[in-house]
RNA sequence: GGGCGCGUAGCUCAGUGGGAGAGCGCUCGCUUCACACGCGAGAGGUCGCAGGUUCGAAACCCGCCGCGCCCA
């Protein structure tokens, strides 16, 4: 932006990158660990998946942080945002494997060895670009200290947490009902089951007929080839119609084994028939009801989703939508079938392969929770970790305190492999493998959220007491969304407690999840995602965010600020929609600070020194607002209501800002002005501006650092310069007051201008009559277009036409060619109506006694003012 | 089934006891010498519905309707 005279518009895609490129060069994200994690500020970024692409929720979350991290950087504060990747082991791994693929083969043809090798390439060659992408939108993470959950140094972080964990006997090797994945052939966290609703399928009611030969219990199911695995049936227990059935035995169709008639408060009795049979083995609510009366787990359905040997010579080896005909068609023979039914419900499918969940026992590792919950429940209670907004807090409780034991295998090849060697009987757990032949590995890895819990201090060097973890442990502030408070939030805290002897972060804030304008989910397969970066340099803009004034078709190239401001101006607690409004707000947002330090830097001159010189009331009054707006700025950003301080830098930029204070002194600054008050203004404007630069910075920084370099007497870059404080003695309460009722003046003048239908350009000759303008009069006349005139003895009431009505008095409107007598009158009629209307309002509510007793002695003094003001008002006009 | 949240201007959202707000859109006016990504002025709302508490309710309480999310 060279030539500041011919240019009038800020442009991000030319300013961006070079500014960016600047801020990498100079080193500022790296801060050298010193001191303490009290002195200095740290945020880790949850890891985005090495596979992964930026997303509006990536995007939000780098803005937040960045603001974060860039207000406390310019505290003085060293400021480290920890960064990296998660290897996400089965996101990672499907990446891979579609290539294998493409090739022609495959995991298994190439083996495990070979596959790990190709997975490391992959992420070589592509793993990462998020993290140029995060660049582009200006986040100062540390990127000269990168981190990823497979680093050697990483590894060795995990192994510990594995192996002390099992010596200390919470972790262990179970058979367990899982979340089976019959297209990744592995168990998956519940993170990756997506429940889908609205799937249709048959309710079969089946007769299952008592040992005793006395009748029949009948059982409703929609997956009949799971009653070979059934081992009782259950009703409640205040099941008036089968209370003297309990405790005797059904026999299990075409098995025949004898199953128990139990009581379990689990069961609805008002479901089907209210009995229900349990499966132990292929359901996870049979199966908590099976522990809980001790019953035989047993199953039929096997890892490669085919029937087992347990199902029996005429159903093994079937798949398991075979074996359900084949029983539906054996049951038809017994004529045990009782109905049939559509049935729509809720459904569990694999997210990652598409399949539908087959919930089977398995032997896996876990990991015991409830001793490590308690001391993440306190750390909350207690308030040592804050989460905002607060009501998250619950949700948290509530998990932990029903926290169930958590599958930590995994049945991929890429990740951490599971650090225990099996010898026939024998079992060796330990980081490194044992001495001696014939030891072989658990083919297992943990689940990717075991190496991430350990995020905040594996990633500063733990298990070394380094300098990092000394400098930046714990954390500030943890930033992210709220699906995974419970599968990463709280095992960072449970994990941290326990290995790094603190909690990992002092606050955790859980941003909004930003819908598409249709209010669903951003998300690539629905064509209702965006990529931000679409945003920031141009790019398809998807159908739904097609709108009257916005045809498909590209967005415009809006910037990294732009982006930034509208997602910080559009978040919330809660979810919200999707707003390109917002961005466009901060695109004129950034335009607007671009003109204005163009207007001053080519007005003022280049000797100027930046200083606080107030000469007149406007001058107080901006300078004031300015501390306020400091002020408030940096308490919104800690408090994390980023929407206000986003939007609230707007209010004070574009309105008292430019809206005001640059008009009003724009003749101040005119060729033939005082001089003296041209530089003690120029000083003024300087300060101001620098001022404001600095306090938008952490959410526009592009656009601030950009003019910073353009002001003169700046120097070094402002992404490290000190935040400005508020100066409390540069508060000014009584220019407030006066700029108030000169900006209402001005308003009201303009208004009775435009219903009047006063030529633009032409100056109204009137009176002015009110109190309160002795030191702003002259700028009400010229924002207003009104001359003026001292009120002369006699004389002056013969030439009034009109009177308008301002605060503290009126404007009475002498005779001129400009003004329509009529339309003036007429504006009069109405103002006398609305404030005849008004008074009665007023009055009315003073009459009334329980007012005046009840309320608060202020509230009705302030009535009593308004009624009196509205009283001078109307007898003015 | 349990829990949490939401319903305010055409759209997206602020406002959480004392005269309904912002941005965008819309209408009218303005080549006002920083900015037409601009300036100025307007129109537009029975604050989901029905009760209650209160001198006073968009806000607090109860119920209903609609929408969303989480857990089961």
């Amino acid at each position: 932006m060279a030539d500041l005279q011919q240019r009038t518009r800020f442009e991000p895609a030319e300013v961006e990158p070079r500014i960016l490129a600047r801020w990498l060069e100079s080193g500022f994200v790296h801060p050298e660990p010193a001191g303490t994690a009290g002195e200095n500020f740290s945020i880790a970024i949850p890891p985005p998946n090495v596979t992964g692409a930026l997303h509006m929720g990536h995007a939000l979350n780098c803005t937040i942080q960045d603001a974060l991290v860039r207000i406390n950087r310019m505290r003085g504060r060293r400021a480290k945002w920890i960064l990296g990747t998660d290897h996400a082991g089965i996101a990672t791994q499907r990446q891979v494997e579609k290539l294998l693929e493409s090739e022609g083969t495959s995991r298994a043809e190439i083996g495990r060895e070979q596959f790990v090798q190709r997975v490391w390439e992959w992420r070589e060659k592509y793993g990462g670009q998020i993290i140029e992408q995060f660049k582009r939108l200006g986040a100062t993470c540390d990127y000269e200290d990168e981190r990823f959950t497979l680093d050697a140094q990483y590894v060795e972080a995990v192994l510990k947490v594995f192996v002390d964990l099992y010596e200390q006997g919470l972790i262990y090797r179970d058979n367990y009902m899982v979340n089976w994945d019959p297209g990744l052939r592995s168990a998956i966290s519940e993170l990756e089951v997506e429940e889908r609703e609205g799937v249709v399928d048959t309710l079969y009611s089946i007769a299952y007929p008592l040992a005793s030969g006395d009748g029949e219990v009948v059982v409703a199911t929609v997956r009949p080839e799971t009653m070979l695995a059934d081992t009782a049936v259950a009703v409640h227990p205040d099941d008036e119609r089968y209370a003297l059935l309990v405790g005797q035995e059904v026999v299990l169709p075409l098995v025949g084994r004898r199953l128990p008639l139990i009581a379990d408060d689990y069961v609805k009795s008002d479901f089907g028939t209210g009995a229900l049979k349990i499966t132990p083995g292929h359901d996870p609510n049979d199966f908590e009801i099976g522990r809980r009366h001790g019953l035989d787990e047993i199953g039929v359905i096997g890892e490669d989703g085919l029937m087992t040997a347990a199902a029996g010579e005429r159903y093994a080896g079937l798949t398991a939508l075979q074996a359900r005909d084949r029983v539906v068609a054996d049951l038809e023979q017994l004529e045990a079938i009782r109905g049939r039914e559509p049935y729509v419900h809720t459904v569990p499918f694999s997210q990652r392969s598409g399949e539908r969940i087959e919930p089977l026992i398995s032997l896996q590792w876990f990991m015991r929770m409830d001793e490590l919950a308690r001391p993440a429940i306190d750390a909350v209670r207690c308030g040592h970790v804050q989460i905002h907004p607060d009501s998250q807090s619950r949700r948290y409780i509530d998990w932990l305190e029903n926290i169930r034991p958590w599958c930590i295998s995994r049945q991929l090849w890429w990740g951490h492999q599971i650090p225990v060697w099996y010898r026939g009987d024998e079992t060796y757990v330990g980081a490194t493998a044992p001495e001696g032949e014939g030891w072989e590995q658990d083919p297992d890895v943990l689940d990717t959220w075991f190496s991430s819990a350990l995020w905040p201090f594996a990633t500063l060097g733990w298990p070394e007491s380094t300098r990092e973890l000394q400098a930046f442990y714990p954390t500030d502030v943890l930033s992210t969304g709220r699906d995974i408070l419970f599968l990463w939030v709280a095992r960072m805290v449970m994990m941290g407690l326990r290995f790094a002897e603190d909690i990992p972060f002092h606050h955790v804030y859980v941003h909004s999840i930003i819908q598409a304008p249709d209010g669903r989910r951003m998300s690539k397969s629905l064509g209702t995602g965006i990529d931000p970066l679409a945003l920031v340099e141009g790019g398809p803009r998807p159908p739904v965010y097609a709108s009257s004034s916005r045809a498909p078709g590209d967005f415009p190239a809006y910037g990294a600020d732009a982006v930034r401001f509208g997602l910080l101006a559009m978040s919330s607690t809660q979810d919200v929609r999707f707003s390109e409004e917002k961005v466009q707000q901060g695109q004129a947002l950034a335009n607007k600070l671009y003109n204005a330090t163009r207007f001053v830097v080519l007005r003022v001159g280049d000797h100027a020194a930046a200083a606080p010189q107030p000469r007149t009331v406007e001058d107080r009054w901006i300078l004031s607002r300015l501390q306020a707006i400091k002020g408030d700025t940096q308490a919104r950003v800690d408090g994390f209501d980023f929407a206000k301080a986003a939007l609230g830098l707007y209010d004070f930029i574009y309105g008292e800002l430019c809206d005001w204070y640059l008009e009003i002194v724009k003749p101040r600054l005119a060729q033939d002005a005082d001089p003296d008050d041209r530089a003690t203004l120029g000083a003024t404007l300087l300060h101001v501006l620098r001022e404001t630069l600095a306090t938008a910075h952490p959410v526009i920084p592009f656009v601030t650092e950009e003019l910073w370099g353009l002001l003169p007497g700046t120097d070094g870059q402002l992404a490290t310069s000190s935040l400005p404080a508020p100066d409390s003695t540069l508060s000014d309460p009584a220019a407030e007051l006066a700029m108030g009722r000169a900006i209402d003046a001005v308003r009201q003048l303009r208004g009775w201008r435009d219903f009047v239908g006063v030529r633009p350009g032409a100056i109204v000759p009137a009176l002015l009559q009110a109190e309160g303008y002795e030191r702003t009069a002259d700028r009400v006349g010229a924002l207003a277009r009104f001359a003026f005139r001292p009120a002369t003895a006699a004389g002056a009431d013969a030439g009034e036409v009109a009177t308008i009505g301002v605060p503290g008095g009126s404007v009475a409107v002498l005779e001129s060619a400009d003004v329509d007598v009529g339309a003036a009158e007429r504006r009069l009629q109405e103002r006398r109506t609305t404030l005849r209307k008004e008074i009665e309002r007023a009055q009315k509510k003073l009459c009334n006694e329980g007012f005046v007793a009840k309320a608060p002695a202020a509230v009705v003094e302030a009535e009593r003012v308004k009624l009196e003001r509205l009283r001078s008002e109307l007898e003015a006009v």
